[in-house]
DNA sequence: CCTGCTACCTGATGGC
DNA sequence: TGCCATCAGGTAGCAG
């Protein structure tokens, strides 16, 4: 369910503990994480290769190999574990119906790291290069990046006619906001998720890049603090439902003016939000 | 090209 | 307790 602070804190705590290290064996329990890729031909595409770099597109965890490129997008309640070797991932996989459910297992030379995703629709996938990737290269741009500017943010808003609700949603245009913080954007500043994308006023684009950038940074604070765990499967970050303003707040007090938090659907989602103060 | 809808899966929750 | 409906942080694929 993770958006990008959340696939952000996943990247930065998953660095240092693959970063340089060989993927000795893969394993694919459940073959669905890596469709439509054959399973075997994933690992063999894996096996021998070194992990050079750890990184994030959008919501895309990214590991960048000596030859090719290993992907994994976690959708709605994917995660990743962390087990000290395969003996560990054995042992606590195997344990009739209450194991730990792991769909892919990447067995490294120094620890194993789990993929794991009860719901199946998470997915890893191997590529030659991200060229090959589809998901990757229709990504827009990254909404932590430098390139996320207002300027370019105001020339993309211009150019649809979409509510900003969608609008947000879009990875080709801006990547890494999901459901939860278009939300809480759009409450930050003052918005009508309703509203078309095009007609913004100036100050009010200004308005909605600074609070996207700022809810986003305050989500990935809440991330990091505490780190995600790797070694617990039931592991989620905790605390973000204390910084949300909107997101599942229906029929709560809105923190600015009291009146009700509403829920909409919008694009067959729930959208809340504050039809008082957010024009 | 753009937009809107459904499918894909499983689990948690709440009403009766 | 059981059963049913609804909801869930995402995206691919397809039709219009």
């Amino acid at each position: 369910m993770p958006e990008l602070p959340e696939v952000e804190a996943v990247v930065r705590t998953l660095r240092p503990l693959v970063q340089g290290r060989k993927i000795r064996c893969v394993h694919v329990p459940h073959p669905i994480a890596t469709k439509p890729q054959d399973p075997a031909q994933v690992a063999r595409q894996a096996q021998g290769r070194r992990i050079r770099i750890v990184d994030r597109q959008g919501k895309y965890v990214l590991l960048v190999l000596d030859r090719g490129l290993l992907t994994m997008h976690l959708r709605l309640d994917g995660r990743l574990l962390w087990f000290a070797n395969g003996k560990e991932l054995r042992e606590r996989a195997n344990q009739g119906g209450n194991g730990v459910h792991v769909d892919v297992a990447l067995e490294l030379d120094q620890g194993v790291l789990g993929f794991a995703d009860r719901r199946h629709f998470g997915r890893l996938h191997v590529w030659e290069s991200v060229d090959d990737c589809p998901g990757l290269s229709v990504l827009g741009i990254d909404a932590l990046s430098r390139e996320f500017t207002s300027h370019r943010f105001a020339a993309m808003l211009s150019a649809s006619k979409r509510p900003l609700k969608d609008f947000l949603l879009d990875q080709s245009r801006v990547a890494g906001i999901g459901n939860i913080y278009s939300c809480e954007s759009l409450w930050q500043a003052r918005l009508d998720p309703r509203r078309r994308a095009n007609t913004l006023k100036p100050r009010e684009v200004r308005r909605l890049h600074k609070a996207i950038v700022s809810v986003l940074a305050r989500a990935l604070e809440c991330c990091l603090h505490p780190a995600p765990n790797f070694r617990d499967p039931e592991w989620w970050f905790q605390g973000l439902e204390r910084i949300l303003r909107a997101y599942r707040r229906e029929g709560r007090s809105c923190r600015r003016c009291g009146e009700p938090i509403r829920r909409i659907a919008q694009g067959g989602r729930s959208t809340y939000w504050c039809r008082r103060c957010q024009q």
